[in-house]
DNA sequence: CAGGAGATTGATAATGATTGTCAAAACATG
DNA sequence: CATGTTTTGACAATCATTATCAATCTCCTG
């Protein structure tokens, strides 16, 4: 039996902030976007939003290293990150080649629906 | 100032259970093991061994998809985790292809000292 | 249009993993 | 043995996430 959706406010406002990044996004920090551009939605409500669309696979999730839960909208072009480790200032990068070897090695193993996260850092020029 | 490493009972413990398996491993699974087999190894002192472990490089993490964190000891040298979204089995790969770009595109950007992660999730041939 | 069943919301409490605290214990060394 | 340093561990604190549950909203039907 699936769950009868039925589309409501907070849900199209949560939908529409996910998606006005490429960035995977935490619940939290969505919530966080959700208020201050004046959207009332309660937390709970982002959670359980953001778990259905999982859930019916219209978003990707994963876990940051420090086990947060983030958030994409689906296949859509992104970027990664270079970060630099003393000024924390970042980079957008992006590129086909990591594309296309994680979708490579996934599809060499039997995985579908391959998602991702990169991050990369190091010491910028003007830090060394 | 080399690495102020001191063993004690208490890290060969962790050490040792950790290498009775080579599952990923929770914290909180390790703690409830050792303390069966009668080692008495306070919990604050498993997450810090495991941490500083997986800090060294000696051990890898990643997180299940409930966001626990989970170890395994080392098998070989730099990797990636292909994980299953649905049940969580994790594939272990490599290659020179991301190494390399990872590192053109910092050097692009005159950054030094690169390391990075790579995640990649995706639902594997028997979850489909 | 009114009424009602069922879905949705959101403030708040509860959960559970992880981290911080800090006095006591274990070590190394002089 | 005395001393300074490291490690430990019981416990409190934190933080993301989930459960609760009364209030509210939607859609359907008469």
């Amino acid at each position: 039996m699936t769950t009868t959706r039925r589309p409501t406010r907070q849900q199209s406002a949560v939908i529409d902030a996910l998606g006005s990044t490429q960035d995977f996004t935490s619940a939290q920090d969505l919530h966080a976007q959700l208020r201050e551009s004046g959207e009332k939605v309660g937390l709970a409500t982002v959670y359980r939003t953001l778990s259905t669309l999982a859930d019916s696979g219209d978003v990707d999730v994963l876990r940051t290293g420090e086990g947060e839960a983030v958030y994409r909208k689906c296949s859509t072009g992104h970027h990664h990150h270079l970060l630099c480790r003393v000024c924390g200032r970042t980079v957008e990068v992006e590129g086909p080649t990591v594309e296309r070897w994680t979708d490579a090695v996934a599809a060499e193993h039997g995985f579908t629906d391959v998602a991702h996260t990169l991050e990369i850092v190091g010491t910028c020029s003007s830090c060394h």
